[in-house]
DNA sequence: TCTGGGGTCCTAGGACCC
DNA sequence: TCTGGGGTCCTAGGACCC
């Protein structure tokens, strides 16, 4: 593979934003009186810590700490639990990233909670990057940070060093060559770097961040991969790589969900496959995508000793793209059947959407006719009652009336921000 | 009872072709 | 029937991220 490059222009300059504590400071948005009270937020199904308020961090919690093992510590030290609310989190980073927008025509959003600004060729950049987390704070609520640099890597390390470092109120911009800085991170704490490499990167002598950026790129590419190659680029001010403003045309869409509880009968499990794959259907028409391919699968747990684990996957192409509820159902049912053994306690099902591509550009199979026609018609009366009613006002028999494979969230919070009944009427 | 969900990129290896 | 290099394309699996 060619490793793309380019020399940072001289003006060129990347900020990363980045809210602190995401979750955590979206539940705090609608309630003030948990200013200062430790929060964390739990996974789907309430089972493990996902994000944690710096008081939560300071008291010990750990990232994907069980919840029911450390239930009577979270009691003890006060800390508020709030199960997963997407809805808000998804809500409230669209707003963030308005504000963003404000400040710089030019933004790639990285994460739901991360995106990268241009900041080439402005001025006094420091006194920028307050001005964006002040008016960010000021209009949405949440606290963001700046890091602000010459190539992406660098502006995540100039993040941390603002995140970490109080003095620095929130923004730091971080000059290429600044090895003072560069020494004190360890090669772990930084982007692409995992725990695993971490000591394979020590027997060469590479300990921290300023190691790394003096190693032989060359010599990294051949022991490890391009990734590291690039990143020695990176870390030295040479971009490799680019702010993708338009977000690039998704390769597949997954909906996969842990159940409530462990499912053995075969109607249960058809009722939560039908209903992700609806998901499914629903995330592709709002993208103007159709699918070539659907894969299910299923599996057991694998923390469950009692049972041998199993995992099966089943795909099917279909005779002609499609996004249309009623056949990925069908679809997803027929792969089901190949993969479903009865007896089993299964733990956690999906459905991937493959080979998308826009619906305006389909091959239409010769031998095999859809009405399109209908079809689209049908969906956009159906994505129309749900949009303006609320989720599942009208949906497919194939989902069922069962609850028992629904996934707990027991402490969810109101959707403040995007359900007219959940709005707070006092601020 | 109980261990998230959704995504990207890279690599190796096999099939196939000329 | 055997031998071979060089190339593309596809897939599965791993690593990593938030």
């Amino acid at each position: 593979m060619l490793l793309q490059m380019s020399l940072a222009r001289s003006d060129s300059w990347i900020a990363l934003v980045d809210v602190n504590n995401f979750y955590a400071s979206c539940e705090r948005v609608f309630r003030p009186d948990l200013e200062g009270v430790p929060i964390v937020v739990l996974s789907n199904n309430d089972a493990c810590i996902i994000a944690r308020s710096q008081e939560a961090k300071d008291l010990g919690f750990k990232m994907g700490g069980l919840f029911h093992k450390v239930l009577p510590d979270l009691k003890r030290a006060g800390v508020k639990v709030f199960s997963s609310n997407y809805a808000l989190y998804g809500d409230m980073s669209d707003r963030a990233v308005a504000v963003y927008r404000q400040f710089t025509p030019n933004l790639e959003i990285y994460s739901i909670d991360e995106s990268f600004l241009d900041f080439s060729g402005f001025s006094d950049l420091d006194e920028l990057g307050q001005r964006v987390r002040y008016t960010t704070r000021r209009d949405t609520g949440l606290p963001v940070c700046v890091g602000i640099a010459r190539t992406k890597t660098l502006a995540k390390i100039a993040n941390r060093i603002a995140k970490k470092n109080p003095e620095h109120n929130g923004v730091f911009k971080l000059e290429t060559g600044d090895s003072e800085q560069l020494k004190k991170i360890e090669n772990a704490d930084i982007w692409g770097i995992s725990r695993r490499l971490t000591p394979k990167l020590q027997e060469l002598g590479i300990y921290n961040v300023l190691d790394l950026s003096r190693a032989d790129p060359k010599m990294l590419r051949q022991k490890f991969s391009v990734v590291l190659e690039r990143m020695v680029y990176e870390l030295n001010g040479i971009s490799c790589l680019e702010l993708e403003e338009v977000a690039p045309v998704k390769k597949g869409i997954m909906v996969s969900r842990g159940f409530g509880q462990y499912q053995e009968k075969y109607p249960r499990i058809q009722e939560a496959v039908a209903t992700y794959a609806t998901r499914a259907g629903e995330k592709m028409r709002s993208q103007n995508l159709v699918a070539n391919t659907l894969t299910a699968f299923l599996r057991t747990s694998p923390h469950n000793e009692s049972q041998t684990y199993y995992s099966n996957s089943h795909t099917v192409a279909f005779p002609e793209a499609t996004n249309d509820t009623g056949l990925i159902i069908r679809a997803a049912w027929w792969c089901l059947k190949k993969i479903y053994r009865p007896g089993l306690k299964y733990q956690k099902a999906g459905v991937f959407l493959g080979g998308l591509v826009n619906a305006d550009a389909t091959q239409p199979d010769f031998f095999f006719k859809l009405d399109t026609g209908k079809s689209k018609t049908l969906m956009a009366v159906l994505d129309k009652l749900n949009k303006d009613h609320g989720r599942d006002t009208v949906r497919f028999a194939a989902s069922g009336v069962s609850t028992e494979w629904k996934m707990r969230q027991r402490m969810v919070s109101p959707r403040y921000t995007t359900l007219w009944k959940d709005m707070p009427l006092v601020y």
